[in-house]
DNA sequence: GGTTTTATTGAAACTAATTGCAGTTACAAT
DNA sequence: ATTGTAACTGCAATTAGTTTCAATAAAACC
């Protein structure tokens, strides 16, 4: 799957550009299968690719955010997590306890959005949430 | 007020002590208002009690969430703020463009909260909120 | 082509927060 | 009073992430 084509004129539109560093790490994401942090995204680039700084992968990741094409989310460990958001807009229960994770449909908070929207007028942005509390389980 | 026996009984409970260094902390807490930042409590606790450790701040920080006495909650800049529970459950909208700062009443959220319980029996911890989004001035 | 402008990068400094550890303190049991 | 245990503290080191800045590379202009 290449759209490389895709985003760089998706970049080049902003004034941004596809560097080659760019296009490893998206590259890095897509193929990533969930959450992913931004150090694992430099190892794994690395491996191909030594001459990468970290910072280009947080700067990276922030241009990534701003055009929409992952979604940043805190799990509850001491690092962000990112996701491309080829797979979908949803949300996480994180059990503060035993830790599992579990996986939640958007349609579980439009009504809260809705509701945000038509009392506030605030247009909130719910792209992936973690939220945080206690499993049936561990209750 | 002064419920410092309270709060040592709470602590004693548990097999905890009520320092002075957590005594300074808490009190310096009750008495600011709004949301508050472990470096803002270390400089305010210093004037009086220098010999105090930005370490013990966050520790304490840390305990005090866990008895339930504060609310911690990322509000977007750089760092973690804090509320004592005696303002009572709220939440924030903030704006990601203009900064700005909406309070809302927990009752917001009740719903959200009630259908996580029914549909998933997660129990959401959701005390002190911030949900972040654009503002209506900023849409 | 050559020049100017602008975005991008890596390196280093910096911030917020956490952690490991060694020395200290409170307290309960002898 | 002495001892043992667990909590607590300060300090230093560490981690995640941001910022600053000079060097570079790409695009835009001539
Ligand atoms: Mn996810
Ligand atoms: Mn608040
Ligand atoms: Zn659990
Ligand atoms: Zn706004």
């Amino acid at each position: 799957m290449n759209h490389s084509g895709d985003i760089s004129s998706k970049l080049r539109r902003r004034g941004y550009r596809l560097t080659p560093q760019r296009m490893m790490i998206l590259e890095a994401v897509e193929a990533a299968d969930g959450h992913i942090s931004a150090d694992e995204i430099y190892a794994r680039v690395c491996d191909r690719y030594p001459h990468l700084n970290i910072s280009t992968v947080y700067r990276t990741f922030e241009l990534l955010k701003e055009l929409g094409l992952v979604t940043e989310t805190d799990m509850g460990d001491g690092r962000v997590r990112y996701h491309s958001i080829r797979k979908g807009h949803h949300h996480h229960l994180v059990c503060q306890n035993c830790g599992c994770i579990i996986d939640l449909d958007e349609a579980v908070l439009l009504p809260l959005k809705d509701a945000l929207f038509r009392d506030y007028g605030f247009d909130a942005d719910l792209k992936h949430l973690a939220i945080f509390g206690r499993c049936s389980k561990c209750r």
